[in-house]
RNA sequence: CGCGGGGUGGAGCAGCGGUAGCUCGUCGGGCUCAUAACCCGAAGGUCGUCGGUUCGAAUCCGGCCCCCGCAA
């Protein structure tokens, strides 16, 4: 199928892949333009616009898409459908409109649930059990358009976001595959979006910072779904911590530490174990296994907190 | 030139002008029914790099390389 490709992160290339190794023409990617990003504020190169660049492809990244110019481009190029993985820019409805076979959507969800922009990050937050991918027939909506086709996807207690977006990224390429299989075969059947849905927006600086007067649970959900990006914190003798790596259950320093009677507040230091550093939450106890100090590496927290001399009783996030 | 922190034995840190120290790890020995616990001992460092100041620099000054936090 001749087909135009919209995308920018690193989720959106296994589908890109996907099609072009399945023979689909992709006759044009259309990703964000290179951004300041890091250090140096020096440009970078989006994911979508590097794979595209190793795969041969012509790359389009107009500032906005929404412009009489990328239309006519749009028509010039006359794709049979548009395919559309985690862009960053909303189409308009002459864009939506302008394929004949519409354009569709891969979204990192199970719709309605967690619609818009961080839907994996938030159902690792919930910590949900269970996510997936959701193709769709895009409207002027946020993703609101009639559903195609669906894949689940289990969440695991010790996964996190990075790992996630992975899987799901390539789980998606499939059903982007399957579906357009299917649209060709004329035996899609375009569902309504119905029953609850919620909305994953933006993470924000105050979603990364750890309260540790919350749960135990909440708080590993906290930390592996924002993992590797951009990460949970907490302070430790006034400077920044973050935390990458916790564990609840199946460690013997936590069962152990449970059974100490002893009183302790949140955020507290309980022990400091091979594994890492025990701490007190709202509830229960947490193994802090891995952080990064402001200005270094990460690094095991054993490591760390032998390194600044903590001693149990210390208290973080103070 | 966006702001800022840092490069010291295997790891994490301290030292900030006078021949390098702490915790952990490693190796050897001891205690113990046993141990990731405890005790004794040992090995291991051109202090990122190049140059300068000085009687003398990890420590002061300048260049370069590398790592990272914030902000975008």
């Amino acid at each position: 199928m001749r087909l135009v490709f919209m995308g920018t992160p690193e989720f959106a290339v296994p589908s890109l892949k996907a099609l072009t190794a399945q023979g689909h023409e992709v006759c044009a990617v259309f990703t964000q333009p290179d951004r300041p990003a890091g250090r140096g504020k020096k440009l970078k190169p989006s994911a979508v616009k590097v794979a595209a660049g190793e795969l041969g492809l012509t790359v389009f990244q107009p500032e906005r898409i929404k412009t009489p110019e990328v239309l006519a481009k749009l028509q010039e190029l006359a794709p049979e459908a548009i395919i559309v993985v985690a862009y960053g820019q909303i189409l308009s409805a002459d864009i939506l409109n302008l394929p004949p076979k519409g354009c569709i959507n891969v979204h990192a969800s199970l719709l309605p649930q967690y619609r818009g922009a961080a839907p994996i990050h938030w159902a690792v937050m919930n910590g949900e059990t269970q996510t997936g991918v959701t193709t769709m027939l895009m409207d002027e909506g946020l993703d609101t358009g009639d559903m195609l086709l669906k894949a689940v996807y289990p969440i695991s207690e010790e996964i996190t976001t990075g790992e996630l977006d992975e899987a799901l990224a390539h789980l998606g390429a499939e059903l982007l595959l399957k579906t357009l299989d299917h649209l060709e075969q004329g035996i899609l059947v375009p569902e309504l979006q119905t029953g609850e849905t919620c909305y994953a927006s933006l993470l924000k600086r105050e979603h990364e910072r750890i309260d540790w007067t919350r749960s135990a649970r909440d708080i590993h959900n906290q930390i592996r779904a924002l993992n590797p990006f951009p990460g949970s914190f907490t302070t430790f003798h006034r400077e920044n911590l973050k935390i990458w790596r916790s564990r609840l259950s199946d460690s013997p320093e936590l069962t152990e530490a449970d059974n100490h009677e002893s009183v302790s507040v949140p955020g507290e230091v309980v022990s400091v174990a091979k594994e890492g550093i025990v701490l007190q939450t709202g509830s229960g106890r947490i193994l802090i296994q891995e952080v990064q100090p402001a200005g270094k590496r990460a690094m095991p927290a054993r490591d760390f907190f032998l390194g600044r001399r903590a001693r149990v009783g210390e208290v973080l996030g103070q």
